[in-house]
DNA sequence: ACACTTAATCGTAATATTGCAATGAACGAA
DNA sequence: TTCGTTCATTGCAATATTACGATTAAGTGT
């Protein structure tokens, strides 16, 4: 039915689920990687940038926003965003704790 | 649309948002963490195991086929699901890449 | 006040995802 | 063969996502 059945699952398996879906689109991989690379935080010019309209842009930010990878500060005119450090290296860690899983049986078994 | 514009993107970008969007659902993150846990390959008793329908099931088991993440083997009337070691590997390392990006300016900017 | 810039929001169209009942295909056992 | 088990596939309904034009809100400059 296109909805997610999040009360079968444990908190940690919804929040990596949230945070992998959130960076499951190759448009916000590419504002994050943005991001990182400009030493300035950078605005708008995400929509020059990438090749995406501006109100697209925008809403993939507050995807971002909204798990708190990202955060922005009005300039003006402008918003300033720039990756919040706090919650990307949380992410970092649970994502990282994730992927570290190993077979017990070393060689796949089929 | 619904309909990402993958075209726009390099090939790393889409790639890890791939990865990213098959990771981005709780019963997908169930599954592997199962196969993980449980020595011997399990097959349909992740029907029970997670509480949804067998074809809902069948249908994470297939996307997480499709990215090579899982593979299956058919034993008598069962399926032998198991981690792709090697495909799990490349999914971490380039991962792991990515999420190990810090920003330049140390301390966010806004 | 007026024009201009920037970015969020609204509304909408096209497509994708999630979940399941029903069905089908393949195998083992009686 | 017939029955039961296991799993994939099909078809469908409900919801979510992606993308963008049009508009709005807020700020700057003249």
């Amino acid at each position: 039915m296109g909805l997610t059945k999040t009360e079968i699952f444990t908190d940690q398996q919804n929040t990596i689920a949230q945070l992998a879906k959130v960076l499951g689109h190759p448009a916000r991989i590419a504002i994050l990687q943005h991001l990182f690379r400009s030493d300035t935080c950078v605005c708008g010019d995400l929509v020059t940038e990438i090749g995406l309209a501006q109100p697209t842009i925008s809403q993939h930010l507050r995807e971002l926003k909204n798990v708190n990878l990202i955060q922005g500060s009005i300039e003006g005119t402008k918003v300033c965003y720039c990756i919040n450090t706090e919650a990307w290296e949380g992410a970092r860690e649970l994502l990282f704790l994730f992927l570290s899983q190993q077979p017990k049986t070393n060689g796949d078994c089929c």
